[in-house]
Formats: C-alpha cells, structure tokens, sequence
DNA sequence: TACGATCGTCAAGTACATTGACGAATGGAG
DNA sequence: CTCCATTCGTCAATGTACTTGACGATCGTA
C-alpha cells in the first residue's frame, strides 16, 4: 500500500515502526549473544526495573492473569533474569527482582534503542527524533492522567 | 516510569501510542456496532483492499502459515468481511476479496483513525500530526526499500 | 479465636500458531 | 500425450501463551 492511496494513518505508521524496531532490537540481541530474549521479557524487565515487586503486581502491571505472570516469571528467572526475593516477611508474597543479569540485558536493550536512534537521527535530523519524542510522550499522557502506562505484551487475541 | 529516568525510548512511545489507538478504535468500532471484529482481521482488510489475492498470497504478506490464514479469513468470511471469489482458473487456488461489508468496515476504520488523528492534533498541531506522518513514513520506508510493507499480527508468542 | 481477604498454584480450557504430509491440480519437458 | 515436479489448500498433530475459577496457606482485623 503505498500513499497513492491516501494517507496512511498514523497507527499502521506506529505499527510498522515499531515491528521495526523490535526486530532490529532482537537481532542485534541475538547478535551480541543474548540469544534466548522472548519479546515478553522487554515488559518484565522495564516493569521490574524500578524495585522489586510481587507476582499479583507485576501481572496487574502487565494486565495479565497471575497465572501467566507467574509462568513468564519462572521462565525468565531460569534464563537469569530475575531472581525470587523475600518481600516484606509476609509468606504469601514472592517477590521478583531483576538479576544482575537482568540489569545487564535491560542496559544492552537502552544501547540498543539508543543506537537505532541514532539512525532515524541520520535519516530525518536530530531535532526531530526528539520532537517526535516529545510528541509521543504527550499524547501518551493525555490518555493516561499524565503518567506513562507500562506497557503490557501485544496480543493479537 | 518516567523520563526523570531518562529519556523514553521510541520504540516504548511507540508501543503505547500505537496501544491507545488500537484501544480507542476497537472502542469505537464497539460503539457504532462491529461487536466482532477481531484485532487480527485489520490485517487481513488492509492487506486485501487493493484486491483479491490467493490465501497462499495473504498468508505470505502476513507471514503467517497457510494454516493460520485460512481459518483467519474462514472466520471473517463466516463474519461477511470477506468472500471467495474464482481467481484466474485454476482450481487449487482459493481467492478471497472484501465483501460489501469488510468495505464498509475499512471506511469505517479510516473514520475513526482520521477521528483519533485530530484529537492527537488539538494536543500537538496539526502541522506537527503531518509532521510525524511524513517521519515515520521516511524511517519505515528506509528499512523497505522505499516500499511499505503490510503489518503482521503482532506476536508476543 | 474466627473469618474475610489476599497470594500464588493448580487444573482445565481456549485461541492461535506451527510443521509436515497429503491429494488434487497445474504446467512444462520429453 | 504422458509423466513428473511444483503448487495450492486442507488435514492432523503439536506447541505456546493465555484465561477462569477453585483451592490451600497466610494474613490482618474484629
């Protein structure tokens, strides 16, 4: 489809841009070696960044059931990026934080989307990278009484 | 997360802009009566809008298997967003085209984009709405020598 | 002490995808 | 005209990721 069929809205543009990015972000993942990253784990790993949380948190961050939260979990704390903590001597609660792996991959990703920047810097100028930026962080807002949403995985379902 | 940690990434503005949307649209396609349209189905108009193609043909464009295409496009044809149609005389081949009302879908779908679209220029601008347009088609045609590509269901599978 | 609420696990189920085999149809070479 | 390689779409089997609701253990409050 190209613009001889009128204007392409803005949210197929986003989508593409997007499945862009997050393609080049895994094969450079896969390049320098972080080869078992399932696209799931981006959402884990910046929910988790801020401090350790519990397992009904992280899934309501996500908006997915504590069930799936828990299974996601498990895998990525057998893939060493987060690691189970004791949470505030109350038994029921498992509390997940990043490892020191996990902080080491959630560094290359920002690398990385730093990197890709730079290359849409290249193609349309540096100001408008962060023009864009601007933008996008106030539309977001808009929609979310001023605070950014984390965001949860994509589901075609 | 804020960007008193820093600078947001894109790719993460991006996801959420584009999360929005997707959720407003099908809010809206809700409230004007298209109570079954399935996020994948936006997929599979775009990508036949322009005409009618093999299931083999629609199954490459969303790089999904020739299994997952055709019980996609059974369902919308079971939902009258599309037909088979006879496509060039040969027997293997199964066409699919829009129907009447994957049509009206489509133009219904484009009404809310341009909708959502101006509510993003009371916050930004118009000029900086067109502004975006003309940059994301810039960095996506980069990456698709110049073409635009269709956009697959996204998967966090 | 008792009870309602919470946490995380479990079982069962759903949706959507994949791979590879297969039969029918096609087109081209011999 | 025949034969064979290829293509199309369906089928079966399988896998992944998710959901709901029940349940036992734990907690906090009355």
């Amino acid at each position: 489809m190209s613009d001889a069929e009128g204007t392409v809205p803005l949210a197929r543009l986003l989508a593409m841009a997007y499945g862009d990015l997050i393609d080049q972000l895994h094969a450079r993942l896969r390049a320098d070696g972080w080869a078992d990253v399932r696209p799931a784990y981006g959402f884990v790993l910046l929910a988790t960044r801020a401090g350790s949380q519990s397992l009904t948190e992280l899934a309501s961050r996500l908006e997915v059931s504590k069930q799936a939260a828990s299974k996601l979990v498990e895998s990525m704390v057998a893939a060493d990026y987060l690691t189970y903590v004791t949470d505030g001597g109350d038994s029921r609660v498992k509390g997940v934080a990043l490892s020191d792996r996990g902080r080491r991959l959630l560094a290359a990703v920002e690398g990385i989307y730093a990197d890709l920047e730079a290359g849409w810097a290249e193609l349309i100028g540096a100001r408008a990278v962060e023009t864009m930026r601007r933008h996008l962080l106030t539309v977001v807002r808009a929609r979310h009484d001023g605070e950014l949403p984390t965001v949860r995985p994509p589901d075609g379902r």
